[in-house]
RNA sequence: GGGGCCGUGGGGUAGCUUGGCCCAUCCUCCCGGCUUGGGGUGCCGGAGACCCGGGUUCAAAUCCCGGCGGCCCCA
């Protein structure tokens, strides 16, 4: 295994670093909090995108592009909502040289762009369930420490899912879907993931409930990376999005929403990359195979001839291939594409030519090894498969022992002073208590894990006040 | 809101305290050539910077004032 000692003890530093030299991100861009994507990095984010798209079809969303100005008497319908966001919208105020008679904020969602149209576009239960999305960039004034892709002021790959529905329960059947479209894409990322229900005081402006998806960070904070909402009929109401059922009555419609974003890349470097760059699974990488050859001045062999000729090979059996034919030493390549996180490399030199013989080497493990020039095909695809169940292996087993359930407040802290993570620990359910506990762990109340039958316990006390507990409860220091 | 630190080639830096030795150091990256090639090849040549404006001075990367930008701490 490739060694993970910067990755885990100067985090902070080894991503920074990471975004610019494996071309994820130019950060040099001279507004705070505003990156540009390089080719590379938006070659991976499409890759992750794609899937989504799939899943979005697959279960009925239509995908559609809404403005990113939005009136500010739009803006103003959900009292929660405004009091959630107003303190980090960006305002436009002038056109010219003239005050705008009403002014324009930049999206930082656009609940309150579509939920005016969803009004006019919505009419009877026929319409129902309603559901669409879209993948836009929203923007949000972030005060504190910007860091690209996690906590940005443009968030530039924006997902956002919005449905309606005749019924609560219709809606809750969405939110499972959410879960399970979820589920599939992070089996693609081979990412472990937690779903915890978020405390009152901190749920989506606006929701009746909302749930959170996160991973656990390297140096044992938490981030979120997907988000599901309920919320009931609460901007129905503001935004009169009313439909008629099958009898002649005007209801409500139940509303859920559901976001995911660039983190979604964020995590994947952060879980899976080690101290020679980036590691990607191969569902993803832009290129899952790169083969470079290996000169040897007077051989009488062409590997340049013999490269090509594998890459078109695998190209034809459906794989994304890359020949690095640059004139430098070998050695460099096989670092600039480990740094890239390339899954497999193929390596070939006269002396494989001359056995008709090609070296693969994963980067994963850096494992090397002869393979046949015949069975190239079934080797590859094996290989990669491998790959991609040994990174959610290796992931899953740290994110398993960076969740620790605890009884009291004293264990929790130290769970905290040393290797961190998330702690799950008995609470009573009371908001004070929770804050309170929140202040003392200096830590953040993730939720309730995710079904809550499952966070159900008898005979504990709440580890803060001593009363009877009636839940588990998660903490974190968090993104 | 209060306090502190810092802006030098594309990236990372030295020089600043005590002005002149600086048409600015080193590493990296980049360009050209030869060499090399199974884990960062070596050599030769080349390009590239003092945040902006004002002031002090014979002389400013260096000192002073203002602006802009970034970082950190506290509330």
């Amino acid at each position: 295994m490739v060694e993970r000692k910067r990755w885990s003890e100067e985090f902070s530093e080894w991503y920074n670093e990471l975004i610019e030299t494996a071309e994820i991100q130019d950060k040099r861009y001279p507004v705070k909090g505003m990156n540009i994507w390089l080719p590379y990095g938006l070659r991976i984010m499409r890759n992750i995108e794609r899937f989504i798209h799939e899943e979005m079809e697959r279960t009925g969303h239509k995908e559609v592009l809404f403005p990113a100005l939005i009136p500010e008497t739009e803006f103003q319908k959900e009292a929660e909502h405004i009091a959630g966001f107003e303190g980090e919208v960006f305002w436009v105020t002038h056109a010219g040289h003239d005050p705008l008679d009403v002014r324009l904020i930049m999206r930082p969602t656009s609940e309150t762009a579509m939920y005016s149209m969803f009004s006019l576009w919505i009419r009877s239960h026929a319409d129902l369930p309603f559901k669409i999305y879209q993948i836009v960039n929203v923007y949000r004034y972030e005060t504190k420490h910007t860091r690209p892709l996690i906590r940005v002021r443009e968030i530039s790959r924006f997902f956002e899912a919005h449905t309606a529905h005749d019924s609560f329960e219709d809606a809750e059947r969405q939110i499972r879907e959410d879960l399970e479209i979820f589920g599939r894409l992070m089996e693609k990322l081979a990412m472990p993931y937690i779903v915890s229900k978020r405390p009152d005081w901190d749920k989506f402006p606006g929701a009746f409930y909302s749930l959170g998806a996160e991973v656990v960070m390297p140096d044992g904070r938490t981030l979120q990376i997907g988000t599901m909402h309920n919320y009931k009929q609460n901007f129905a109401r503001a935004y009169n999005i009313e439909y008629e059922t099958e009898t002649g009555e005007h209801e409500y419609v139940h509303q859920t929403t559901y976001g995911m974003s660039e983190r979604l890349l964020a995590a994947v470097m952060a879980v899976h990359g080690d101290d020679r760059g980036l590691v990607l699974p191969p569902a993803i990488a832009p290129i899952q195979v790169v083969i470079v050859p290996i000169p040897k001045k007077d051989s009488v062999y062409d590997v340049y001839e013999y490269a090509r000729s594998i890459a078109e090979e695998l190209k034809n059996s459906g794989f994304r291939v890359h020949v690095d034919e640059r004139d430098i030493r070998p050695g460099r390549k096989f670092y600039d594409w480990e740094l890239k996180g390339v899954p497999l490399r193929i390596e070939v030199g006269p002396r494989d030519i001359k056995n008709g013989k090609a070296v693969l080497a994963r980067r994963d493990t850096l494992e090397k090894f002869v393979i046949d020039r015949e069975e190239l095909v079934s080797r590859v695809r094996e290989t990669l498969d491998a790959i991609h169940e040994n990174l959610y292996a290796r992931a899953k087993e740290f994110l398993e022992n960076h969740i620790k359930r605890v009884d009291t407040i004293k264990e929790a802290k130290k769970v905290f002073e040393d290797r961190r993570g998330v702690v799950e620990i008995p609470w009573c359910g009371e908001e004070s208590c929770g804050l309170e506990m929140e202040e003392i762990l200096d830590a953040k109340m993730l939720g309730i894990p995710y079904p809550e039958e499952e966070a159900k316990i008898e005979g504990k006390k709440c580890a803060h006040c001593g009363r009877e507990a009636r839940v588990i409860v998660r903490f974190a220091r968090t993104y």
